[in-house]
Formats: structure tokens, sequence, C-alpha cells
DNA sequence: AGTGCGACCCGAACGC
DNA sequence: TGCGTTCGGGTCGCAC
């Protein structure tokens, strides 16, 4: 589950990997997964390289000289870095060769990554990208943003620490974490967030993902970054994935819930 | 405008 | 053992 730590891992590793490699041709096994025209993809790509690797939340943007391919990972889409001549295995749906004869595959279990190639002048109006709401640790991320943003809305904060539109880059696994250190219940209405948790919200995200960018992101069920790149952040999960397990602070049980169709893991003593 | 839910996918986990 | 069913999870599009 790629989320902005491992989207970021993803990024610092590629960057070693790839930048300046002539790319002699682009193979694509499953269409649907790219969002623009595809042979402007192909050609686009053909005889250029990518320049820089830039993030925006959980967005990869490869950049080129004159276009951007944006790529989502979503689930379960990971990049790997192989040579040539070995065998083109299960869900690799994007091959990406160099002249170097190197591929860079992407590996998609689920099929839900999506890719999409826009002009550079495109970006600011691309409304995948556009639409991004504050990171953590960006300064602008205040208490005050989020009051104003929360203001309106009666959904459970859990749901809406989801909405990139407002954070981006959090996904359930650091929904869940954030929530747990800022002590706040998951089911508590967003108009009903005081200041003070608001705070809480601003400094324990930009902690939480800090440390598991350190840690080269979380790798839960199968999902290792790319590259056999694997996080190490799981080790200091507090709350997800650990369903009747002893809370690390007060020892009572983790419980697990759905919120708008999504596992939830809180500790209903620390979190009231 | 805000909310809720199905669709997209397919392997793993579960139930019988 | 084997088969059918359910689950998960980010995002979009649609209905209300």
């Amino acid at each position: 589950m790629p989320e902005i730590a491992e989207v970021e891992t993803v990024r610092n590793t590629l960057k070693k990997q790839i930048l300046y490699k002539k790319i002699r041709e682009v193979k694509i096994l499953y269409e649907q997964m790219i969002e623009s025209d595809i042979e402007e993809f192909k050609n686009s790509l053909k005889n250029n390289q990518f320049v820089d690797i830039k993030r925006r939340g959980k967005w990869l943007l490869f950049e080129l000289e004159n276009h951007y391919l944006l790529s989502h990972l979503r689930m379960e889409g990971k990049f790997f870095l192989k040579f040539h001549h070995e065998p083109i295995v299960k869900h690799e749906h994007i091959i990406i060769t160099f002249s170097d004869n190197t591929d860079l595959r992407y590996h998609d279990t689920r099929k839900f990554g999506r890719m999409n190639l826009i002009k550079k002048e495109e970006l600011k109006t691309c409304k995948s990208i556009a639409k991004q709401g504050l990171e953590p640790g960006e300064k602008e991320l205040t208490a005050d943003y989020l009051l104003e943003s929360f203001k309106s809305k009666t959904m459970p904060i859990k749901t809406i620490l989801l909405d990139q539109t407002i954070i981006s880059g959090l996904g359930n696994i650091y929904a869940n974490e954030v929530l747990f250190a800022s002590k706040i219940n998951p089911f508590k209405k967003g108009n009903r967030i005081t200041k003070k948790e608001a705070q809480m919200i601003v400094i324990s995200a930009d902690k939480i993902i800090t440390r598991a960018i350190e840690l080269g992101g979380t790798t839960i069920k199968s999902y290792t970054s790319s590259l056999g790149v694997t996080g190490r952040f799981q080790q200091e999960l507090m709350v997800h994935k650990r369903e009747n397990e002893e809370c690390r602070n007060c020892h009572n049980k983790i419980k697990k819930e759905k919120i708008g169709g999504r596992s939830t893991y809180y500790c209903p003593t620390c979190q009231k």
C-alpha cells in the first residue's frame, strides 16, 4: 500500500538508477493503465530521457524534456529494474527499455495503478495534481488550515484524513497512526475537531511521515517499494494491523472497525 | 457542496 | 482436499 513515505522511497531509489539513460523502446501490455493516448505516450518517451523524478502526494512525476510521465501506484504498483533479456513475468504491464539493455518494469498485481503523459505546461491545470492538498511537513499545513477544511464536514475524521485534497499523501496506514498519535477517536466528526486536536494532527503527521521515510516506508503484505527495498516502519506501527494486540501505551486491546468501508485500527482507551 | 457507494482488479483468506 | 465467497484498498464517477 504505497502511501507518501513509500512513494518517496521509490522516487529516491529510482533516481539513482534511471536518470539520463536513453529510452529505446516502450512496451505496454495493459493499455487501460495509460490514461493518455497510447501512441503519444510511447512516442514522447522514445529517444528521450528522464532528467528528474519529482513527487506530489502519492503521484510520481517522471520529468522528460517537454513532458511529465505521471504515475500513481495505487495499491500494489511497483517498479523493478531488470535486464532486458530477463523473461517478462506475470503482472508486469509497462516495460521501458533503455539503450544500455536495462528495463524499468512496472509491476501491478491488481492493475489499479495509472499512468498519464502530459506536457509540462499542463501540470498546473492537470486535475489529479492540481487538486492535491498540503503535504505533511509543509509549513502552510497549520491547525487553522485544517480547522477551516474540517468545519463543514460531518464525516468521521478518519475518512477526512484520506481526502487527498486536504492533506495530500496519507493513506489508511498513516491515517490510523496519526489519529493514535493525536489521541483522537477516528469516529469523531470533522466539524467537532478542536484547535488543539488539529495541532496534534499537524505535528504527528509530520513526525510519522518523516520517520517512515527514514525507514524506507512500511512493508505490509507483499508490498516492497521497489527493487527489493523493504520498508522497516512496520516495526513502529502503534495500531495498524494490530487488532486484539496490546496497546503499546495503555496495554488494553487494539480494536478494528470499518469506517467508510476501510479498516480502522485504534485504541478505545487512548483515543476517547 | 457534501456525502455515500459501486466499480475497477485479482490474490489471499475464509467458510463449508 | 476443493470449491465458492469475501475482503482489501486509492480514486473516480455517479446519484442523492
